[in-house]
DNA sequence: GCCGTTTTCGGCCCGACTGTTTTCAGTCG
């Protein structure tokens, strides 16, 4: 058994919500919730760390207590205080402060007045206007409470990045012919272009709140308006996303700029630093007393706590603010880097366009390079292409080669790793490729240890080049399939193989902490867009960000290099 | 329960908005 860090972190919730309807110790309840987000975003599981041997107290807001309840619950899979606490207050209680307007007092309040103690008794109880008669309800909140209820699914919604643009681009152009507009960003997750987004955090700056908010609220596609204040307002759009909307004065931009974008770890190392030199920081500027001395640029904010601007993309407390401190920050990766593009389909097994059609949609974004992967025999479902179809393909590609200007297509094809870790094509084949790319698209149910050996057999074969969606998870549809990615990038180094960031906007695989620990390994990373359609070839820019994230910089991406060093590379 | 260049105790972010109250508690980000 496994005990991942998302349980470990939802055991540390649950708790922190119980404890606080209790009315425990509020900076007790923090502690969890601060534990809880430690150990939810890092990028080593807390059972591996034990297993090394590692000090858990290093980790930030991780004490001797919670060390040992960290090292209890992988090893038993349980959490004995929690269970204490279950046995005096419901754990469904925890489940009732996730609608929106109930904290632990009110949860507290309905469970003594009406033993509400389940989201059926909540149903129950509105439907039947007793919430009303509860002291500190009224009418309101009881109808807020049953609408709430409609839309409760009990699951956490998350947006995929691409899928949050969509929303905002349109949104923002509404915005943006607000009365008295004079900046306006989308901050957040998405700003920070983490590859979900909960919500849309827009900020705005304008000497008048009131207009803004006027014009936000009637927007066509809001669905209801939670709150509308001056400086700050709440809507649903009828999508379900919500979107939060922020006004402030031009000169407390930055400020607001940095707390708005968060994440809320990084706001509280860069506050810390503030504190330090005596300084307050907060979305309105940086005070020394009651003077501001700095806010209307990030910049300025920055360099008043003794750091450079940090892009947004490394704004998660993993490392980002000492860098910074210390002027060591990675210069990212752009998309101007980018030379070219490693995992491409065509007609011949399950693209929408013909191998000319990608070449030059290529081309037309600016690429040296455009390799052909298309699938590898075993793939029946895409077509995909056995021994004799795939040389036909090569001798195409050659004369093609010839033909085209400016753009080079490279010979490759997307094999197969069978479950017993072979590749689907002979090396006779294989030897006749300027490179291969890797990948599993079946059996994905297999055992951690039988998948990660699955992947370590297949890169043992000489003519293994770069591993394809490391971890075959689709965001929001299908979860990783179960290996040991430390181990695996550890032989990819080790074989001077290459691991792909695939820039599918459902897969973006590697994570970003996976491109961190590919970083750390000094292995070289493939951003490619897998395109199945010229179209697809777009998607190199999600890559980028996801790379980015992963603290990503040109030399670590092989497809930043030029053609002749590329092919230096692969050594054939 | 964590943390420490004010260090083993005494702090721990705080401003905006709502709804129920009657001057403010609760929630959220």
């Amino acid at each position: 058994m496994t005990v991942h860090n998302s349980e470990i972190a939802d055991s540390f919730e649950k708790l922190a919500d119980l404890l606080e309807i209790e009315g425990a110790n509020p900076f007790r309840v923090r502690a969890y919730r601060n534990a809880a987000r430690t150990v939810r975003g890092y990028p080593r599981s807390m059972a591996d760390l034990l297993s090394d041997g590692e000090d858990l107290t290093e980790l930030p807001d991780i004490g001797d207590d919670l060390a040992e309840k960290i090292q209890v619950l992988v090893k038993t899979g349980e959490l004995p205080l929690l269970q204490e606490v279950e046995q005096r207050t419901p754990e469904a209680l925890s489940e009732l402060m996730k609608i929106q307007g109930l904290g632990a007092r009110k949860v507290k309040s309905l469970h003594d007045a009406l033993e509400i103690n389940s989201i059926e008794d909540l149903e129950q109880a509105a439907a039947a206007g007793r919430i009303r008669d509860v002291s500190g309800f009224g009418e309101k909140s009881e109808e807020k409470i049953l609408r709430r209820l409609e839309k409760y699914s009990g699951e956490e919604k998350r947006t995929r990045l691409i899928d949050a643009e969509e929303v905002a681009r349109p949104l923002v152009e509404y915005l943006k012919e607000a009365e008295g507009l004079k900046d306006i960003v989308v901050a957040g997750s998405y700003r920070r272009r983490k590859e979900t987004v909960g919500d849309l955090d827009i900020l705005i700056t304008a000497k008048k709140g009131s207009p803004v908010m006027d014009h936000f609220t009637a927007y066509e596609d809001v669905e209801e308006v939670v709150s509308r204040g001056e400086t700050r307002s709440t809507v649903y759009l009828r999508s379900g996303m919500q979107v939060d909307l922020r006004v402030v004065p031009q000169v407390s931009f930055g400020a607001a700029q940095v707390y708005f974008t968060g994440s809320k770890a990084h706001n509280i190392a860069v506050r810390k630093l503030g504190i330090k030199r005596g300084y307050k920081i907060n979305e309105y500027g940086v005070f020394e007393g009651d003077k501001r001395v700095s806010g209307k640029t990030e910049k300025a904010v920055y360099e008043k706590v003794g750091l450079c601007w940090i892009p947004p993309e490394l704004r998660e407390n993993h490392g980002e603010v000492e860098a910074a401190k210390k002027g060591k920050l990675p210069q990212l990766v752009t998309l101007e880097d980018i030379r070219g593009n490693l995992h491409a389909h065509t007609t011949a097994s399950d693209g929408h366009n013909t191998l000319e059609e990608m070449a030059r949609a290529a081309r037309e974004l600016g690429y040296e390079y455009l390799a052909i992967t298309d699938h590898s025999r075993h793939l029946t479902v895409a077509n995909g292409l056995d021994e004799k179809r795939l040389l036909k393909q090569i001798q195409e590609i050659d004369k093609l080669n010839e033909k085209l200007d400016g753009i080079v297509l490279l010979k490759s094809s997307e094999v197969d790793i069978l479950e017993d870790g072979t590749l689907d094509l002979p090396n006779s084949v294989l030897k006749e490729l300027d490179f291969t790319v890797c990948a599993i698209h079946h059996k994905f149910d297999l055992s951690r240890k039988k998948q990660t050996e699955r992947v370590l057999r297949a890169m043992d074969n000489h003519y293994f080049n770069i591993l394809a969606h490391p971890s075959g998870r689709l965001i929001n549809e299908r979860d990783p399939y179960e290996t040991d990615l430390e181990r695996i990038l550890q032989a990819v180094k080790e074989r001077s193989c290459i691991v792909e960031l695939n820039a599918q906007p459902k897969r973006l695989d590697l994570t970003d902490e996976g491109c961190r620990m590919a970083k750390d390994l000094e292995i070289k990373v493939s951003i490619a867009t897998d395109a199945h359609s010229t179209t697809d070839l777009q998607h190199m820019r999600g890559g980028v960000y996801q790379a980015r994230r992963g603290w990503l910089e040109p030399e670590d991406v092989v497809n930043c290099l030029p053609l002749d060093k590329l092919k230096a590379l692969f050594n054939r």
